[in-house]
DNA sequence: GACAAACGCGAGTGGTCGCTCGCATTCTGG
DNA sequence: CCAGAATGCGAGCGACCACTCGCGTTTGTC
């Protein structure tokens, strides 16, 4: 029972190997972007990374390994890209900024990597690809949870939680509209999403340190 | 090239077929909502309706056109819900009034008809169903946009389409998470969803009627 | 009651998909 | 240089799916 749970790694990878890997996720990437996971088939897979069906199963055991794969390397990328960056705040950051800030890092990092939201996003997530998908979903909870209660220390638990789902879900909505454009209007749709987050949060940050609240409209970012 | 168009209805039902059909749509929108469109196999849903497959195609032409009649039986029956009721609005209305009468609507139709999210939401719309998707989006959005301008005349037209745009994803965001949940954490989904679209639309509506604005977040509906 | 048409069935058809298998080729350690 | 492992191939297998077809049953009409 020592060692049962791994029960083997006698593979060694050569140097083109890894190759094959690393282009074989990029195939895939590209068609779930397009395609979605499902409706994605292996030999599609195999035939945009130019390589037979049968080289694809010398590296992954099946379908679905290849789309844990992609969500580890995305994950591992993430936490590279802004790691313990984005859960703590400093009490005394203003609103604006923070939240500024976090949707930017977010909206950067899902433009350079669409296969994520296609991950996430699709309802198609059979079997034992819905652990990793709510393990993910559970993390960037928590991290939104811990976010919030230090921007609204005053929240109760139990609301802080739904208000971290609100914050997610409208996060996904405003993402989607984002990847929809580009250039100028892009840019507008995450100012709006933006917008759309401060002024939601806003009212439950009361008495809380920054610019002082008054009632004018261009004052909270309107433009 | 009379009649080209329609080509054929010689096709005289039975009140035994209305009555399959009927029962066909109600177990084919079962297994939409449980297992997505394209997930959704046309045996499955003449076993859900305890017909054979052949029965199935007697009255549908194909997999497409079940969701198609789906979604027409259920545009109508919105249309019938709260026909025009919606979209036009007295300028004098207060901003939380008109948001929280649509949301409490549009989330009332969709809790009843959960299918509509299925169709909507799924990206998994096949070849001729995506108009019917599109047209439908557009419909909403014209309808959106036609109420935005009412409440708020002073923005820009490019502004209001993206505002529209925005509001749009916000509630299907909301929408998803509403049907989360149940009972008294449903309602406070409800909750949040309006204070997300009224607190997002505020700002927007300077020098319009209703409560006078002042900085105080229980005034904006907190709690 | 008779005839035709609508209804109902379920095994079957063609096609796609995930995945395998036997065999050829390239690489690596000794 | 050579055994053995890793890599590469692509035809093919079984499963599933959308959809069809021939035939038996029910229903409306005269």
């Amino acid at each position: 029972m020592a060692e049962s749970q791994e029960k083997e790694q006698p593979r060694r990878r050569q140097a083109r190997g890894e190759r094959r890997i690393a282009q074989l996720l990029e195939a895939a990437a590209s068609v779930f972007c397009t395609t979605g996971y499902t409706a994605a088939s292996t030999n599609a897979i195999a035939r945009e990374a130019g390589v037979s069906p049968g080289t694809l199963y010398q590296f992954f055991p099946n379908k679905e390994a290849i789309a844990i794969e992609l969500g580890d390397r995305l994950m591992h990328e993430m936490r590279d890209t802004f790691g313990e960056a984005l859960a703590p705040v400093d009490p005394a950051t203003p609103l604006e900024e923070a939240v500024g800030a976090a949707v930017d890092r977010f909206i950067a990092f899902n433009c350079d990597h669409p296969v994520f939201f296609a991950l996430m996003h699709g309802p198609d997530i059979p079997g034992h690809m819905a652990e990793e998908h709510d393990a993910l979903h559970a993390t960037l909870l928590a991290r939104i949870e811990g976010l919030l209660s230090s921007l609204l220390p005053d929240a109760r638990p139990v609301d802080l939680g739904r208000t971290a789902h609100m914050c997610l879900g409208l996060y996904k909505a405003g993402l989607e509209l984002v990847l929809a454009h580009e250039g100028a209007e892009r840019d507008a749709y995450v100012r709006e999403l933006k917008n759309v987050l401060i002024r939601y949060l806003e009212p439950l940050a009361a008495g809380r340190p920054g610019p002082a609240r008054d009632s004018g409209a261009e004052a909270t970012g309107v433009r």
